[in-house]
DNA sequence: GATTAGGAAATTTTT
DNA sequence: TTTCCTAATC
């Protein structure tokens, strides 16, 4: 492509004739090179899928350093994610050695906005100090507010709101520049957003949001800082920009000087966070939002085969909005990608797992192969058959460590040491483990920190001396005073570790976990786990800031095992062997994506669809079941408008699939539906329908009914039959080894294991000893 | 102030 | 079906 452009006279150009190639050029392919060495002025880099994004990214800050055109800390790199900022400047360490370190502004949009407002708090009326709220406290502090202002919170709920200001936040609106009005609450959103800002600056915090909204505050009123800025980034690049939302898109401009450079790495077929305020427009606009930009496209793929590719852009191409682009390989051919139909989502379970061992067989390790699901839900089917099966696995994703109650709790613990003041600290853990101050109690603790306009602290220590309580939670509130009053003197000569455990110990945390049988372990191990975090950070301080900016924490990976995760949560990684299950309408797409976002949001879920398959490197396998167990009650499904989609040329449809439990009836459909001569179109005949039709005609059950027809049971579940528990027997799973029955719950069994710790089962994963 | 029973909801989630 | 939250009861 670059080979076709107008050559002009640049100074690049005669030094590239100069001088001899710099070994971190060696190898780029010629797109590549444009990308890396158009280092002036604005750039938008379209990367499709496995083009070598990160290694252009990469070598681009490296060549700007190396030839002497910034030096590090004149570089603003912006990715998404902790992972992908961590994994860049490994890379470019790899690149250019320790002076990658000088790195200061490579990070994520929110926490070089942090930086950012941290510098410059008092302007926005905030000290630098402030705390940085999650969504927990964001909520329950909306919820106080409403009501505070006597609104139903059941029937106009605090998370409906804190998405609503949400998305506000990421369009850059100030409750000020908020528009027109919202019916939610009979119109109250707008005050009460208002209500919300000044409640955060009275406690001295602002939620993710505020870390870009308040540097559009910052940067739009104070020319001068905005422009100490402008000549400080003499070079700004943006990875994943087709997912920037209205916020991140102005922030970027006010930060962007007259010169402009600034470089944008995307892939509008890759944007799958529309629901979260990401603007696709922001991308597809860019030439037009940049004057005189450039635009390279990296088409050539080095991941997939050139039928899995295919496949993708054959999907792709159905979508309107889009700069459109053409990925090919030379890896062509590579086996076509296999649809199948199966009777129901267990039948589906099962096929991938014997197909999971089989691969296993040619030699590819677990850790080669990823289920990517639309929705969690669909998770729990795979997780039970893969247990069954002793297939190792990991899910990915799941519940994130520092949203766990146990580690908020902990750190409520510490935020009210660091600072008094910290009110949404206090309420979440005044009476946690109980200390007999209840909930009247402490609504007039809020009360009266709210009308004195003190801390909940300090109105507590004036409820102490009054009689407005009873002399029973007076007692106990000096306790708790006189407690955090003794591990703050503790926290000036205590490592900040040996602190938390000597908190979670006073205050009867751990005795609380402990008393809990059924979960109680795990959470005293998260905890555990917690205290050993801790140790990598040199103060309290700097471990909480962390944590408030880094949901996530280092997984350990490394083992064996099968991915199960979203395709949300696919995005950017790969495998040899990719199973996509669930493609049915009303899963995948989702009927929510549609009924709210209508041909957006079906647009959006053909790009997550395409994120799908172009996970793979050697293997796509997509499914369908004619009937799925959805919230306990079976519902026919229809196969995805996706699998219609796929070019037939690139798709193997199978037909072979009855064996695995379809009824007779049910393969005839698939037979019919895979012979079309335009790919799909089948499950409109009659027989799909009748085989829907049996299925949904009973309610919920086990198994979907089929009149008479034999299918290959095998799994325990369904024939071992319950009821022949007793509590205190020695039983052995899979999974968790050897055991003690503790309680029986239906089908499910509480069970102690020697190594495991106390679980919760299902009876048919066990056997007895 | 703690326990329990009933009822509504149930996507995706980089910070 | 399960899970979580609120309201009613001890």
């Amino acid at each position: 492509m670059s080979d076709s452009l107008p050559l002009s006279p640049r100074i690049s150009d005669l030094a590239r004739a100069a001088a001899p190639l710099p070994d971190y050029l060696r190898g780029l392919n010629p797109e590549q090179r444009e990308a890396v060495e158009t280092t002036e002025g604005p750039l938008l880099v379209l990367a499709g899928a496995g083009t070598g994004k990160t290694r252009v990214l990469t070598t681009r800050l490296a060549h700007i350093l190396a030839t002497g055109k910034a030096r590090p800390w004149e570089l603003l790199a912006v990715t998404f994610t902790n992972k992908a900022a961590r994994e860049m400047r490994e890379r470019i360490t790899h690149l250019i050695g320790p002076s990658a370190e000088g790195l200061r502004w490579l990070g994520t949009f929110h926490s070089i906005a942090a930086q950012i407002l941290r510098r410059h708090a008092e302007l926005v009326g905030l000290r630098s100090s402030f705390t940085i709220l999650d969504t927990d406290d964001q909520e329950r502090l909306l919820k106080q507010l409403m009501e505070a202002e006597g609104i139903d919170t059941k029937r106009w709920t605090p998370r409906t709101l804190a998405s609503l200001v949400d998305h506000w936040k990421n369009r850059g609106w100030t409750p000020a520049k908020l528009p027109g009005t919202e019916d939610f609450a009979n119109g109250k959103a707008k005050s009460l957003y208002a209500a919300y800002q000044n409640r955060l600056k009275t406690l001295n915090a602002c939620d993710f949001g505020d870390l870009l909204l308040h540097n559009l505050t910052i940067l739009s009123e104070h020319a001068d800082i905005a422009e100490e800025y402008r000549r400080r980034f003499r070079y700004i690049l943006v990875d994943e920009y087709q997912d920037t939302n209205v916020a991140q898109y102005l922030w970027l401009r006010l930060l962007t000087s007259s010169t402009g450079n600034v470089c944008c790495v995307g892939d509008d077929d890759q944007s799958i966070y529309g629901w979260r305020g990401a603007e696709v427009d922001n991308i597809l606009r860019f030439e037009r939002d940049f004057p005189g930009a450039k635009m390279v496209r990296l088409e050539r793929n080095y991941r997939s085969t050139g039928n899995i590719l295919g496949a993708a852009s054959g999907l792709i191409a159905g979508n309107r909005d889009r700069l459109g682009k053409t990925l090919w390989t030379e890896d062509e051919g590579g086996d076509k990608v296999r649809v199948r139909g199966v009777w129901d989502g267990e039948a589906e379970a099962r096929l991938i797992a014997d197909e999971i061992e089989t691969a296993r067989k040619t030699g590819l390790k677990y850790k080669d192969m990823a289920v990517l699901v639309r929705a969690s839900f669909q998770m729990r089917a795979f997780e039970e058959r893969f247990v069954m099966l002793a297939i190792p696995y990991t899910v990915i994703g799941g519940p994130r460590f520092f949203e766990r109650a146990e580690i908020r709790d902990a750190h409520a613990y510490l935020r009210l040491i660091q600072s008094e003041d910290d009110d949404l600290a206090f309420e979440r853990i005044v009476n946690v483990p109980k200390r007999g101050i209840g909930d009247t109690s402490v609504q007039k603790i809020l009360h009266l920190a709210r009308t004195a306009g003190i801390s909940a602290m300090a109105a507590v220590h004036r409820l102490i001396e009054s009689d407005e309580l009873q002399a029973r939670t007076r007692t106990a509130l000096a306790g708790f005073a006189r407690d955090l009053h003794r591990w703050r003197t503790l926290a000036s000569d205590t490592p900040h570790p040996q602190l938390t455990e000597v908190i979670l110990e006073e205050s009867g945390y751990t005795d609380m976990q402990k008393a809990d049988r059924l979960t109680g372990q795990t959470r005293l191990d998260n905890l555990k786990e917690l205290v050993q975090a801790m140790q990598g950070f040199d103060s309290l301080q700097a471990y909480l800031e962390h944590v408030s900016l880094v949901m996530e924490m280092e997984r350990a990976s490394g083992d064996d095992s099968v991915q199960i995760m979203t395709l949300h949560g696919a995005k950017g990684l790969e495998f040899p062997l990719v199973f996509l299950p669930g493609w049915e309408e009303g899963v995948f797409p989702s009927q929510r994506s549609i009924d709210e976002k209508g041909e957006k949001g079906l647009e959006e879920e053909r790009r997550l669809a395409y994120v799908g398959l172009t996970r793979a490197r050697r293997d796509a396998r997509i499914s369908f079941a004619a009937n799925r167990l959805v919230y306990g009650r079976w519902t026919a499904q229809m196969p995805s408008r996706f699998v219609d989609e796929l070019p037939i040329d690139n798709v193997q449809p199978e037909s072979e699939t009855g064996y695995y439990g379809a009824a007779p009836s049910a393969r005839q459909v698939q037979d019919r539906w895979s012979e079309g001569t335009t790919f799909g179109g089948g499950y409109d005949s009659p027989g799909w329908k009748r085989a829907q039709q049996r299925a949904t005609s009973g309610s919920a059950q086990r198994t979907p009914p089929i009149d008479g027809v034999a299918r290959r049971i095998e799994s325990p579940a369904t024939a071992a039959p319950s009821g022949q528990w007793s509590r205190g027997e020695r039983v052995f799973h899979q999974k968790f080894g050897y055991g003690r029955i503790q309680g029986i719950e239906g089908n499910k069994l509480r069970v102690a294991f020697d190594k495991a710790g106390e679980k919760k089962v299902i009876d048919s994963f066990v056997e007895k000893a």
